[in-house]
DNA sequence: TTTACTGCAAAGGGTTTGCAACATG
DNA sequence: CATGTTGCAAACCCTTTGCAGTAAA
């Protein structure tokens, strides 16, 4: 995951001020969060950690975020919210999901998968008169630490 | 997608012996409304085609039917889960979600992609120890009545 | 000095649960 | 008759919103 290619509190800012809002100090605490989860994270696992900062300003600023193409919300198994940085910010990937807890791993896709998916995507487009914007390859099981705690 | 290959009333009401439960008006009831659908339907859908049947009795029934293997719940872009008959009864498939109203269409996959979805599936299975049941590729955008509605 | 942002508390909306009555094996 | 099932209403939990005060351009 090349975090680095781009500086991330830059690029937030610089797509905050394009829809006329501010990076605030709770949005970069949020978006240093989310840098170091390297994984999908719940709200409630976001401000555990970034204590002082209230639960409707988490939602809001995650909101706003989206908004400005800087994070993605993703729901998976549960229905429990679960926040990324943006794709073009972290690079492309897909998720092992375990669908006993709900917690989710980054996983990279080999090109040959990725370009397959593509193809089929633009076919699907077509055919359906939809425009797709993204995809979700999702490998959904029990993990490891599921698997051996009794059920 | 073949509904009739096996009868899927008989299916149910085995799987539902099989966890001790019983083959309900109630759940036949929703069976049909699933099997009509054809594509994966909330819940508030699902009563407003059954009257009389209470939300409660609904999601509850929902759940012992997931429970059982007969029906699949989906949680895709907005907060709603969504049902759909399970795939031994319907077929494999993948879905076509439009993110802006949160509606699913069922979609076919070429032979050749699942097969390097399976590949891929078992590679990070062995790497990550995790025990994959189920992938989704779910292919997401803008379905052709949002991109002509305003927004 | 206007506009965005914040925390708090309350409301919202999908889902679950307690309970007493009912139905089924 | 013993156990599973139902409807109703209340509770639950994640999320959103109203509001009055605060901070940033």
């Amino acid at each position: 995951m090349q975090h680095h290619q781009i500086d991330v509190h830059d690029t937030a800012d610089e797509r905050l001020r394009r829809d006329g809002q501010r990076y605030t100090a709770n949005r970069r605490v949020l978006i240093d969060a989310l840098r170091e989860a390297d994984r999908p994270v719940t709200v409630l696992e976001l401000i555990d950690g970034t204590p002082g900062m209230a639960q409707s300003s988490a939602y809001r600023n995650l909101s706003v975020l989206e908004e400005a193409g800087v994070v993605r919300r993703l729901v998976t198994a549960d229905d429990t919210a679960r926040y990324e940085l943006a794709e073009d910010l972290t690079g492309h990937h897909h998720h092992l999901i375990c669908e006993r807890c709900g917690s989710v791993i980054d996983i990279d896709v080999p090109t040959e998968l990725e370009d397959g998916v593509s193809a089929f995507s633009s076919l699907i487009a077509d055919t359906h008169g939809f425009r797709i914007e993204h995809h979700r390859l999702d490998l959904m099981g029990v993990c490891p630490s599921c698997s051996t705690a009794a059920h």
